[in-house]
RNA sequence: CGGGCUGUGGCGCAGCUUGGCAGCGCGCCUGCUUUGGGAGCAGGAGGUCGUCGGUUCGAAUCCGACCAGCCCGACCA
């Protein structure tokens, strides 16, 4: 394509309100640009982008088996409100009328069609299939950020498996894996496969593909020695080991005037040192006032208290706690309360430690944990540390990374089926749910991610595989009949050896070209100038700054065949 | 959803405190000169000042409501 005659707004100065290295890049190197909050146009440019990355998914994905197609972005209430997702998702699912009154929904993701569409399947021997298609997808979320990072509506390849049993499904989560692991690196860009929270997909297992990045949202945990990988929101560590001193006899009450945190607290004495505390939590599980106890150095993990746990879970407001244990938070504690109450196993077996006592300004010493506290359920739900050892291995240290979420594949099971009648007839002819997994990659955002870890101050720096362009050829006078001449036949060449080319030929000077191929981030740039025309010569030089080198005007085609190869 | 901030030409911003002709830089158009790292000179086009209402002789400016966007947090199939 010729540059002149393509829209490619790029912009001299940032975008005011884009703080994200790929958001800024994107929309100053006129690859997308704002419609409303979290939705944004493709321009040509971008277009390019995700039409390659895209035809990397595709690849991969018939590469496993994967049959493409396409379902429809607009569903009927009826499907959702058959698997209880009408409910459950409340809130980010935009829902309207159509002109008979009936309920229709934007398609936040597609288990409930494919599992419609795999009711058509009726015997065992059909089966295994894959299936998958690039649709949109639209999340009203509260709170869309960092341009394509986080947005509202955005395409995502997603795939569906459909087996007869577990293992079948096992097989096909498989070949998901290894197929992401080959569609990322052929990116360029270095993903990790974390364990991860199956939020309200249901299902058992799941992984996501993250990509290290301080733009990144999610934060996972990762072992320096055997490999472990998790999203903090599963993520386990070794707990270290806290020697209790003696105590005799019942809790102690103790005056703690103006107390109202942990910190506050420990100043009290060795005795009251983080560590040696239980943090008291009230929580709303379902409808259910319920307290939470960890110790008092640990957080609070929601995440895993909401994947264990049935129904709703709120915080507490200050006005129910006090109404339900007659203190404010601060001085809240579970010893003898008559509510449930959901306890750390790391507090298993300690004793002579302080809370609060369920009355303002006083705590207990002394507490014995399995004594005193009346625990209904030990539950995992406390957010791992950086720096603490690896629960896996026992040897290595976990450290904490902020990451982007660039893929993510789940087991579902039979949810799906199930609830939509997708059965087959097995060997012995009886109906069986057709077990079922959902493979996601967020196209936009792998574009997103592939900039964040790749970008200079002057622009972006695309790999090959994913660049809109392989080559620019900066015409430095286009109209010095030497330069143009050349540079056409250059252009024409390159076209015909199946080389993608954009021609620079604007009317602009030298340095607006340079930089503007500097910000859009082609991969290699070919300069032809008066210079270097007299003695039949280009300049080859690779955006990454690896390779300068001048190069006869006869050797260039050979020369970029075999670099972009 | 809570807190903070911002809406003025395509982009970046000033003007608002103290009401009185709507400005600056970049970009854009025309001409001439220039041309290997974001040119110079001259001329020019382009704005319901987010929307609605109020106060006032007069509102970008003061008041109110609403809308939109950004940031922090909550949330995130």
């Amino acid at each position: 394509m010729r540059w002149s005659r393509t829209f490619i707004p790029t912009l001299r100065e940032d975008p005011a309100d884009a703080v994200a290295a790929s958001h800024r890049l994107l929309v100053r190197g006129g690859f997308i640009r704002q419609l409303m909050a979290g939705s944004y146009s493709l321009l040509p440019l971008g277009m390019r982008v995700a039409t390659k990355v895209s035809g990397i998914i595709r690849d991969e994905m018939n590469a496993i088996g994967g049959q493409e197609l396409l379902a429809p972005v607009v569903h009927p209430a009826e499907l959702w409100k058959r698997t209880g997702r009408w409910d459950d998702v409340e809130g980010i699912m935009v829902k309207f009328e159509d002109r008979r009154g009936a309920d229709l929904v934007l398609a936040l993701t597609h288990e409930e069609v494919f599992a419609q569409l795999a009711s058509e399947l009726n015997s065992y021997r059909e089966l295994p299939q894959l299936w998958y298609h690039l649709q949109t997808k639209f999340r009203d979320e509260a709170r869309p950020k960092s341009g394509l990072l986080r947005v509202r509506e955005f395409i995502m390849k997603d795939s569906y498996s459909l087996d007869v049993g577990l293992d079948g499904l096992d097989v096909q989560f498989e070949a998901h894996r290894g197929a992401y692991d080959r569609v990322f690196a052929r990116m360029g860009l270095e993903s990790i496969q974390v364990e991860a929270s199956s939020g309200n997909m249901g299902g058992s297992d799941s992984v996501e593909f993250v990509v290290r990045s301080d733009a990144g949202e999610d934060r996972v945990a990762l072992c320096d020695s055997c490999g472990y990988a998790a999203n903090l929101e599963r993520a386990v560590s070794a707990t270290d080991e806290v020697p209790d001193d003696p105590w005799e006899g019942p809790p102690q009450p103790f005056p703690t005037p103006g107390v109202r945190t942990i910190a506050g607290l420990t100043v009290m004495g060795r005795f009251a040192a983080a560590r040696r505390q239980i943090k008291t939590l009230a929580y709303y599980v379902g409808d259910e006032f319920t307290l939470l106890v960890l110790r008092g150095d640990h957080d609070l993990e929601i995440q895993k208290l909401v994947d264990a746990v049935a129904g709703v879970v709120r915080p507490a407001t200050e006005g129910e706690i006090v109404e339900k244990l007659g203190a404010r938070p601060g001085s809240l504690g579970a010893v003898g309360v008559e509510h449930p109450v959901i306890g750390d196993p790391v507090l298993r077996g300690r004793f002579n430690m302080v809370t609060g006592a369920n009355e303002d300004d006083v705590h207990l010493r002394g507490v014995d944990v399995e004594r005193d506290l009346p625990v209904g359920r030990w539950l995992d739900m406390r957010s791992v540390r950086e720096g603490e050892d690896c629960n896996t291995c026992r040897s290595g240290s976990l450290s904490l990374s902020k990451v982007i979420e660039v893929g993510h594949i789940f087991k579902l099971g039979r949810k799906y089926s199930e609830a939509l009648g997708a059965t087959v007839l097995d060997e012995s002819g009886r109906p069986t749910p057709i077990v079922m997994g959902s493979y996601g990659i967020g196209v936009g955002r792998s574009m997103a991610a592939v900039v964040e870890v790749s970008h200079d101050g002057k622009g972006i720096i695309w790999p090959v595989s994913v660049a809109p362009f392989a080559v620019v050829i900066t015409l430095l006078r286009p109209d010095n009949p030497a330069v143009g001449q050349a540079g056409e036949r250059l252009y024409r060449d390159l076209n015909n050896a199946g080389i993608e080319v954009l021609l620079d030929d604007r009317k602009e000077r030298p340095g607006v070209k340079f930089a503007d191929a500097e910000l859009v981030g082609i991969p290699y740039r070919l300069t032809i100038g008066p210079r270097g025309i007299e003695s039949r010569e280009a300049e080859l030089a690779s955006r990454d700054g690896s390779l300068a080198e001048t190069v006869p005007l006869d050797r260039v085609i050979a020369r970029l065949a075999e670099m972009v190869s």
